[in-house]
Order: C-alpha cells, then sequence, then structure tokens
DNA sequence: GGCCGGACATGATACGTATAACTTCCGGCG
DNA sequence: CGCCGGAAGTTATACGTATCATGTCCGGCC
C-alpha cells in the first residue's frame, strides 16, 4: 500500500516502517528555536535557560506535530529506561494478575513501564532468563515464589525489589510484605472461637517465605492453644491437589479433623469437594478456610471463608518502593494489612 | 594495536549506574578485531567477511566478558524494537493471562518481547492510552473487547494483529479466531440431544464480535431446531451478575428454561448458585453450560460442562500472525478448533 | 604483467536525545 | 568606565549499535 517516498539517507537506511518519524528537530525547525531548547522545555528543565514565549511555541510545536521522543535515544542517552520487570511465579493466578495492574497502574503514573517475566515454568529455562532485556530494565521487583528466577537475576547488579520475603534478606533493596502471619492468626482466631480443636492444615508445596509464613504463625498460634493438634499435609497449588490433600487429611488413622485451613483459595475448593466426596458437609461436619479471596472464592457453594490479601496495593506498593529505590532512598520495610472474610464455609465445631 | 583510549571524554556524563558495562567495542579490543566485526559477527552475517578464526575469538571473548548487547542502542540504530504490545480488556481474567503466557512464549522464541495494555478499565481513562511508548512498539496485539483501547490505537500506523474479531475489519494486518460459532453449536447440539427444548442464554452484555457471535450461532442452531425457544438475557461478566440473571431467566412469566447456556465459566458458576437458590438442582432441574474452561469450571460443583479454549495457543497464534506481518507475509486469517468439555452442569431435559 | 573478483577487515557515519560548555546580551555596581 | 553575573540561546558531543563505503591482499585468468 504505502510507499516510501522519504529522501534517502546517504548511509545507513534505518528508516521508520511507518509514517514520518517527527523528532525533537522537527519541533525546534517548526518553534524556530535549538534543538536543545526542545529538548530543555520537554523536559521541563528550561527555568533560566529559555523565555517563557519560546518555551510555550515549543510546546505548541510539539502538540501540533504529534511530537513523541524516542525513547530508544532517551535510553541510550540517559542509561535509562524506565521499566521494570515484575517476576511471578504463574501469571495465570488471579492473584499475580492482580499484583500486576496495581504495579502497572503505580508505574503509569511515574512514567514507568511493567514487563513482565511469569518465570520458567511459564516460560521454559532459558540459560539466562533476561539475556539482553537485562540492558532495558532499571529495576526488577519479584515475587519470593519465584526462586529460580531469583538466581539467574543475582548479580545482574539491578535494584531488587522483593514481595512477601523475608526481611532480612540482604539481596533486595527493599521487601514489602503481605502481614500474613496477622492473617493466619485471624483464621486461628476464628476457628478456636467456633470451638475447633483438631485442625488440618493444607500447606503449599512450595519453597517460598510466604508459605513458610503461615506455616509458622499457624504453627505457634495453636501451640498456644490447650488441646488443640494440628496436622500439615503438604499439597501442590490446584483444585485436584488440594482435593486429594483434604481426602488425605480426613481419612487418616488419627481422629479426623474438624476444619482445614488451606494456603489458597483454589486448594481450599478442592478440600470442599473432598468432603462432599467422603459424604460428609461444609461447614457442618469439616469446616474449611482458603487464602487470597479470589473470583473462586464466591463462586463455590458455600463461599470460602478466606483470607483477602490487598493484591492490587501489594504491587502498587511494590513499585512504589521500587522507585524509591531507583531515587536512592532506602525505602523502609512495609506491611500491608490483611482481613478475614467470613462466609459460609466455616460453621461451629460438631458436637 | 589499537589506538586511542582517552580516559575521560570532556562531555557529558550519561554513565551506567551499575558495574560498568560491556560494549560491542570492549569486545573488539578483547578479540583484537574491529568493532563492525563483532556486530557482523554476534549478528551472524559475517560468512564472507570475517574469517572463521576471528569470528570464533569474537564468540568467545563476548562469551567471556558477558556482554549483552545494548537494546536501546540497537532499537535506535535498527528502528525496531522487536517489543509487542498485548492488548486485553481486563488480565484479571484467567482466560486473557493465558493468553499471554502464550503470545509471551512464542515472542521469546523470536527474540521478541511483550508488553501488556490491561485496557482502560483497569489503568484509568488516559488520554493518550500508549504515549511515547508508541515508539517502542513494534506491532500490536489487541482483543476485541478491548474497543476503547482499538480507538486509540487507529492511525498509530503500527500493524495490528486482532483476536477474536471480524475477519473483514480492515483495520487489522491480520486476523486470529476461536471458532466460536462452532463452540456454541457443540453447545447448541449437545443441548438437543439431551431433549432440551427452552433454552436461556446469559449474553455477555460486551459489545464485542466473539459474544455477538456466540449470539448469531446460538440463535441460528436453535432457529433449525423446530419447537425449541431461546431467550437472550444479558449479563455483565461476573459472578454476581451471573447469579442475577439467571434468577431472571428463571423467574420470568414464560414457562421456566430448562438450560441455561453462559457466556463465561464465571456467569455460569453465578448461575449454578442461582437454581440452587431457587430450590433447584443442577443439572436435574436445570442444565448449565459455561465457556472458557477455567480452572473455576472444575473447582464448582457440579463441575461445568463448558467450551475449551485454547487460550495459550491462541496468544501464540496471535503473535506469530504478527511476526509474519512484520516480516512482510500477508499472513492468513486463521481459526483455532474448541472443544465442548462435557461434565456433571448438564443431564437430561426434565420431563 | 595487468586486472578482476572474492575474501577479509576497518573506518566512518547516523539513528534521536540530553546535557555540558560556550556565546551573547544586558543591567547594575564598584 | 570596566567588569561581573545571570538570563537566553546555541553548539557540540556522546550514548552503543548496524551497516555502507573503502581498502587491502590474494589467486587466477587472459
Amino acid at each position: 500500500m504505502s510507499s516510501n517516498d522519504a529522501p534517502r539517507p546517504a548511509t545507513g537506511e534505518p528508516a521508520r516502517a511507518g509514517a514520518a518519524r517527527v523528532t525533537s528537530r522537527d519541533v525546534a525547525r517548526a518553534a524556530g528555536v535549538s534543538q536543545a531548547a526542545v529538548s530543555l522545555v520537554l523536559g521541563d528543565k528550561w527555568r533560566g535557560r529559555v523565555s517563557a514565549a519560546k518555551a510555550e511555541s515549543v510546546r505548541a510545536a510539539a502538540r501540533d506535530l504529534g511530537y513523541r521522543p524516542n525513547l530508544a535515544a532517551r535510553s541510550l542517552r540517559t542509561g535509562r529506561t524506565r521499566t521494570a520487570l515484575l517476576v511471578v511465579p504463574a501469571l495465570t493466578t488471579e492473584f499475580f494478575a492482580r499484583v500486576h495492574t496495581g504495579a502497572t497502574r503505580t508505574a503509569a503514573d511515574a512514567g514507568f513501564g511493567v514487563v513482565l517475566y511469569p518465570s520458567p515454568e511459564g516460560i521454559g529455562p532459558a540459560p539466562d532468563p533476561f539475556g539482553s532485556a537485562r540492558t532495558s530494565l532499571d529495576g526488577v521487583i519479584a515475587s519470593s515464589m519465584a526462586v529460580d528466577a531469583l538466581a539467574a537475576l543475582h548479580g545482574a547488579g539491578l535494584p531488587l525489589v522483593m514481595l512477601d520475603n523475608d526481611p532480612d534478606d540482604d539481596r533486595a533493596a527493599a521487601t514489602v510484605n503481605l502481614d500474613i502471619a496477622g492473617g493466619a492468626r485471624q483464621v486461628a482466631a476464628h476457628l478456636l472461637a467456633l470451638g475447633h480443636r483438631r485442625i488440618g492444615h493444607l500447606a503449599a508445596d512450595v519453597d517460598s517465605w510466604t508459605f513458610a509464613e503461615r506455616g509458622r504463625a499457624l504453627a505457634d498460634a495453636f501451640a498456644a492453644a490447650p488441646g488443640t493438634t494440628l496436622r500439615r499435609v503438604p499439597t501442590a497449588l490446584s483444585v485436584a491437589a488440594g482435593l486429594a490433600a483434604a481426602t488425605t487429611a480426613l481419612t487418616g488413622p488419627e481422629p479426623r479433623p474438624t476444619a482445614l485451613i488451606c494456603d489458597d483459595d483454589v486448594v481450599a475448593a478442592g478440600a470442599c469437594k473432598a468432603v462432599r466426596r467422603l459424604g460428609l458437609r461444609v461447614p457442618e461436619d469439616v469446616s474449611v478456610t482458603g487464602f487470597d479471596d479470589l473470583a473462586l472464592a464466591t463462586a463455590v457453594e458455600p463461599e470460602l471463608t478466606t483470607v483477602r490479601l490487598p493484591a492490587e496495593e501489594f504491587g502498587a506498593a511494590g513499585m512504589r518502593a521500587l522507585l524509591d529505590a531507583l531515587d536512592g532512598h532506602r525505602p523502609a520495610a512495609r506491611t500491608l494489612p490483611v482481613d478475614l472474610v467470613t462466609r459460609g464455609s466455616t460453621g461451629p465445631a460438631p458436637a
């Protein structure tokens, strides 16, 4: 369709495919100033260097021509890209999709972009997961669940913000946490108040801080409650795995637990299925709790009692911490509060 | 040997923050060749231009020094960024998260990156949604559901691949479709075979090709089946909305439908809740079908009969089409097959 | 012997931007 | 009067890469 009719430069032929690009030099010509002046004005560094009148005419020309600074050129010159990498274990998890949304929104306000790295299991094992992309990143935000990716990141020399990780981990420039332990304690208190004494914990079979934290907090809470038992059953993070783990927990030689605490709503959904397959009812015979408060939590019946995690805010806080770190500030470690949402999947312990 | 190694340039100070970056010139010095030779070798354009021995030593030097080409410089020179934009209506939807995964994987194989634009509702209304980012994109893949974003894209002069859109839409360089109509026909055939005659269609209240297609295919299928009725009830894409719409469909003045076809699994989950709240059973009194086959489909009970959409493959096909378009090929419109997955939420029509 | 062509190699740009360094113009002050 | 200092601009670079233009050295062929 469109033909190239632009005058050819003598050497090279880098030209852009589509319409001719508008450069800062074009704006300068239109406004009757030098290219440097355009850069100063649009970069808002013109006070005392360019008269207000010329500044305005530069802005007008830029607007009229539809000028967009070339980001590659800017990055080359400044050495920064205004782009952050978000490393998550698997994007298909609604939780991390929401984290991404929050991070993207905050980034946009600061003129930053976000690229996503859904961790090896989603992408396939690359010898160097970040490759040249490393040259186009200013910093990284990583979930502590993406363990393998973290190893590759180590030594990249990029500012790193960790999500839900040990605050003492010195690989990170900053850490943002959810009050996971607090959430777990709320779950424990809720079940104790309902009279439950024998508890199963369907614990995520993933080596990461956030799940270890759930385990520790629950262990502490029930250790402090006389006459209670807490049995840990590992599980993968899927409906099917939750079903299998719950079946194990409910059919062991020990007295059957009256409540199952699940590390994830998806697991909890599977657990509810297991309860019913054994001819029992939720919550009359067995109470079930989840974690995350995904859309799933209100899609199943009964609706899940679960811990609501502020996912978008979590991503936003991570991005803010990264932006602070890039500005040279040492951001304080933050912990975001979480809330127990009581719904139909929990009830009084059976007599 | 080497000639000039000025200690410090007098002007500018763009240097990189972290460790000193390795450039192609450093590699050239280490390998005892010119910078041009390095570029040729690593760009795999050296045959007949560089001896095999020198090529190997260049590669060795690059490896030893941990050289990574600077993408900003490369983009500036070539005018391409090897980056595509994926525009989706809302990432929190598991379906689009999976589309993203597929697209990212295919892109990575071609050395491309993917950035995500989760459409205004997720980001907030920006006057120019893409801003300068436009200068850093080679092409766009957009869901037809992201209507507002498409308007902003129009005229950007970027190659555009549309997902699930009218093949005749001339805004797109290529279109990749799912066989949505085929899926809808399979649902219709399944329900007809089970003896259902009064059907409700909980139709997504979203103005996009893919949902219009569902409506058309269903209308055609039931129009061709004598003695059947199809009633359309609009709904938003959420559990709560599905519950409300299903309640409307089941409590109207007309004879109650015996089956509800839902445009999305999330809606179907809500519909199942509605059925039970009315004191009815799924599937004995009312059959329910979904669309997408999300994790949700097997989390609820009974598990949903639904149309499985190959989401990852869909994203991958979109990316392939874009890569073809960027290579100057006119990619043929593709339609990916879908499958009906029969589960417990459908059964014989009540007598 | 002169010349041609292919292999090998280097030099020299230019992409578009941000900013240091320089120039000019004035008003004010010693 | 001479000089200083700040405002208002411009000029000149350099970021790192890809590629065109040049150049040299051969062996082979007339």
